[in-house]
DNA sequence: ACTTGTCCTGTCATGCCGTCAGCTTACCGA
DNA sequence: TCGGTAAGCTGACGGCATGACAGGACAAGT
């Protein structure tokens, strides 16, 4: 599938270089979660990784490259969200279960992974492709199953014609990453995480079925 | 009120000074929107006002310095969002309308300063203290107004005691910044930006009221 | 013209960036 | 066992941003 892995001047990485490649990422990542992103240096990271700035451009065209990589493995695992909807119901008690189960999927999938996700929806806003294609990548995986199960109810008439299922799904997929960005945020508003919850998977259910659920 | 402005080494800015710094700001206030947060340069910065980057680190300590600056100014100015709330009725039609005005309020105002809010959601995710207060000061004002709606709403009976105000207005008002962060992805999703208002007004007033509106 | 306080810039030490040439290490076949 | 070859790593270097300072330019009042 994926081709070797390569250097920047088109060498083939070995065991070796494929290590010292792995653990330059792994404090890169390390080092996104403890400074901010504008702060992060080449020289840091290989220090921290006990080699020399040069390894780190035998591996990375520069950070920015590093940290696309880190985000393309999260992005494969990010996929799996489609687990969390694929063959639920969203009708009756089955349906409050599948919109809890949902926001507990994401909200940990995004405490996991929040300063790469930091850094991806940053490229994103900004207008990078490639950030983009990444965060696609992830909310894709939850929103086509969200318009899908949303559409479904519309052609059985259970929610209105004029609601678009690709519009709601994508802001109801929004509000879950927002959400889930900024969580620290809503203590101040007297929110405890616990509280959060049920009240985001209320805001889906009847974002998806129009309905309040029956519990 | 505000104290005068003042250099970094204590000075008192005066007329030239002030008129100097505001440039700085208005440069930097673009370059954010043409380039990544991440290479925005003081010297770019100060060669495109004209200047020197001294008379940059003679009135801000650094490039956060300034751009909490900028923040500051647009953080005031998003104070008045709470007027696209105030006094307004949820009830019948009158409430389908007030959904539509904040939504359409709300994203006018961060289309126009999408840059500099890039950066502050970014600092505030990142945990930074400052950048959060200022993401606070604007939120919290369409916030409240929300979470005083819906309480009054709950102590009618019009809305599920189990319903945390706070907590559905902390994800609404999340889920609209988020949104309008992020416009341009939905077109990938085949959204254009006139069906999405609407769909997201709808949400807005699924989540208040609990009901759909009557158009 | 002189003083005072504001305003700007030339210059400098420091540190990171990104590249290259060249040295070391690991692997492999004879 | 012994080169040969390719992978792997780093010291060193020019270039640029940073942040500090001292000193010169300027405007306004006396």
């Amino acid at each position: 599938m994926t081709g070797q892995v390569r250097t920047v001047d088109g060498r083939v990485a070995g065991r070796r270089g494929q290590a010292t490649r792995q653990k330059l990422l792994d404090c890169l990542s390390e080092m996104l979660s403890s400074s901010p992103y504008r702060d992060v240096k080449v020289i840091d990271v290989a220090r921290k990784a006990g080699t020399s700035p040069a390894t780190f451009y035998q591996y990375f065209p520069d950070v920015e490259g590093a940290v696309l990589e880190i985000a393309d493995q999260m992005a494969a695992e990010g996929a799996g969200l489609t687990e969390l909807l694929e063959g639920r119901s969203w009708a009756g008690k089955s349906g409050w279960q599948t919109a809890q189960e949902l926001v507990d999927g994401f909200l940990d999938f995004w405490k996991k992974h929040d300063a790469i996700l930091r850094v991806v929806d940053l490229g994103a806003a900004e207008g990078d492709k490639r950030f983009y294609k990444i965060r696609m990548k992830i909310l894709n995986s939850v929103n086509n199953s969200l318009a899908d199960s949303i559409a479904e109810l519309q052609s059985k008439g259970r929610v209105d014609k004029d609601v678009n299922p690709s519009a709601v799904a994508g802001s109801l997929v929004a509000m879950l990453a927002a959400v889930a960005a900024h969580q620290r945020g809503f203590s101040s508003w007297g929110v405890k995480q616990a509280e959060l919850k049920p009240n985001l998977a209320l805001l889906i259910h009847l974002g998806v079925t129009g309905r309040k659920p029956s519990k």
